[in-house]
DNA sequence: TTAACATATCTAATTTTCTAGATATATAAA
DNA sequence: TTTATATATCTAGAAAATTAGATATGTTAA
């Protein structure tokens, strides 16, 4: 866990506003199609639909997100299902409350 | 008090440094030349003595802090003594566990 | 009032981030 | 097995961050 490398990650709005939802899927999104509990998190679709920024550009904020440890992926079938870790989000405040 | 504004101050490693040392100017700097306390921080020079950073980049970044809020500036003769602004990064911990 | 010192600001070069379009890959459906 | 769909990756241009040198400003000392 890095203070730096996290902070990057959260010094941009739309990164922040995706952690923000994942807080609460069933609030945010709509029920996915193939499952019908959002225990693995959001499909990339979704999310993009709320940020209103490209595709890629979302691939590539959860890519960064995901190096970062600060969301862990599944794949369902065709989609790819983004959580929250927790335990890193967590870990993160404590550091910072710590050191910071 | 804005997430991502501090978070963009924080991804930096020099920044985040200097905060720290903040915390414990006893035992981190030299003593000043004209005050022998350091209830108004350190002066630029000392911090930038251990960046190794340029002066006009330790200067830039204090100034880049001092605008988020977290350090507070005070001059002394030719010295300007920057501080940590505790409320405000006590409020951002706060705002980022209640938020995130 | 001139010289010296501490810090701030200006300018500019380099690096990194942001973002999207095009394309590739993986999976499911027809 | 071709087609459609979802996501990932590649490429590239624009914007922002990083950083230092040069210079300006404010303050003290000679």
């Amino acid at each position: 866990m890095n203070i730096v490398e996290i902070s990057k990650i959260l010094s941009n709005k739309t990164r922040v506003q995706i952690l923000k939802w994942l807080k609460d899927p069933e609030g945010n999104f709509p029920p996915h199609q193939d499952i019908d509990h959002f225990d693995d998190g959001v499909c990339v679709g979704y999310i993009q639909d709320k940020t209103g920024l490209s595709q890629s550009t979302i691939s590539t904020y959860l890519n960064a997100m995901q190096n970062a440890n600060l969301v862990i992926p599944t794949r369902h079938g065709k989609w790819t299902y983004y959580r929250r870790n927790e335990e890193v989000i967590r870990d993160y405040l404590e550091t910072l409350k710590k050191e910071l």
